[in-house]
DNA sequence: ACAATCCCTATGGGAAAACTAGGGAACTTG
DNA sequence: CAAGTTCCCTAGTTTTCCCATAGGGATTGT
């Protein structure tokens, strides 16, 4: 299984904004990078896709920052997943003709691509934001020690 | 989900030789990459890795050719997705150290892939090579139309 | 010996992914 | 309104990885 860079990347920026949803002001780009260890120029095209997908409402100028469109409780990784591994442009879906051309009826494989898919999906969009957020904060600190 | 080319590829060799299993020849390399439309010398590549993990037995010489190294029945997709999919070298695994930094406890989204590989796991190794056949033997590529 | 076939390593080319640069638009504060 | 701060966006550049091939060596049947 192989994801991305970039998702990796949304997914931890989604988890930071979820660490300070209580926060008065919203969080600047530049602290989810630094506390995430981002670098911050591809992270804002990262927050630009987030935005676009309806994850996360930005606000500029002196008090600018990202907060969580919705609830943590009600964002899940498959959410996050699609909006950037599912963004190829809107005429050029050359990613997606090539699933298709997997799924296909000729493909004698295709059926198994589809139950792969599924399965993925069902854990994805079942794991939210925040549950993440609560197991990242129950004291798991010392089994970073084990890299 | 994304499953490269040259799995690809080996998913459809081997179902060549799955479909040929009963013939008293091996199967020539020019053979299967004609049959399956596959590149002659990049099919070469991939058969090399299979043999190495023991999917197929080759034979060299006027006569030669290859077949698979135990009944159809007995291989799985996972058997041969892993034979490709998982080899970066014996020394340096780059690739599986990437995996490795994603399914550390230190990585909040670490249980989410430990999850995700075990689906995709169960799908994969669920599947035989000689259910392939006989599915794409039939007819009925796709029977999933309850999706 | 000879022809056919598998066996193997190294390497190029091209596309996708990762990352950067630079200027513009909105917002707050004085 | 003016200045400073921040997000917003497009268009590059660099890096990495995957596909594919070349070319020669090893093995086997006739």
């Amino acid at each position: 299984m192989r994801v991305s860079q970039k998702t990796e990347y949304a997914l931890r920026a989604m988890l930071e904004l979820a660490r300070q949803a209580r926060q008065p002001n919203p969080v600047r780009t530049a602290d989810i990078a630094r506390n995430q260890s981002i670098p911050e120029k591809f992270l804002e095209v990262i927050l630009v896709e987030l935005r676009r997908s309806h994850l996360i409402v930005s606000q500029r100028g002196m008090l600018g920052g990202h907060r969580l469109a919705r609830e943590a409780q009600s964002i899940s990784v498959g959410d996050i997943w699609r909006a950037i591994e599912g963004t190829s442009d809107d005429s050029t879906r050359d990613g997606n003709a090539a699933d298709a051309r997997k799924n296909s009826a000729g493909n004698p494989f295709g059926y198994v691509w589809i139950q792969v898919n599924q399965a993925v999906a069902e854990i994805v969009n079942g794991i939210t934001l925040d549950e993440i957020r609560q197991r990242s904060e129950s004291g798991q600190s010392v089994a970073d020690f084990a890299i």
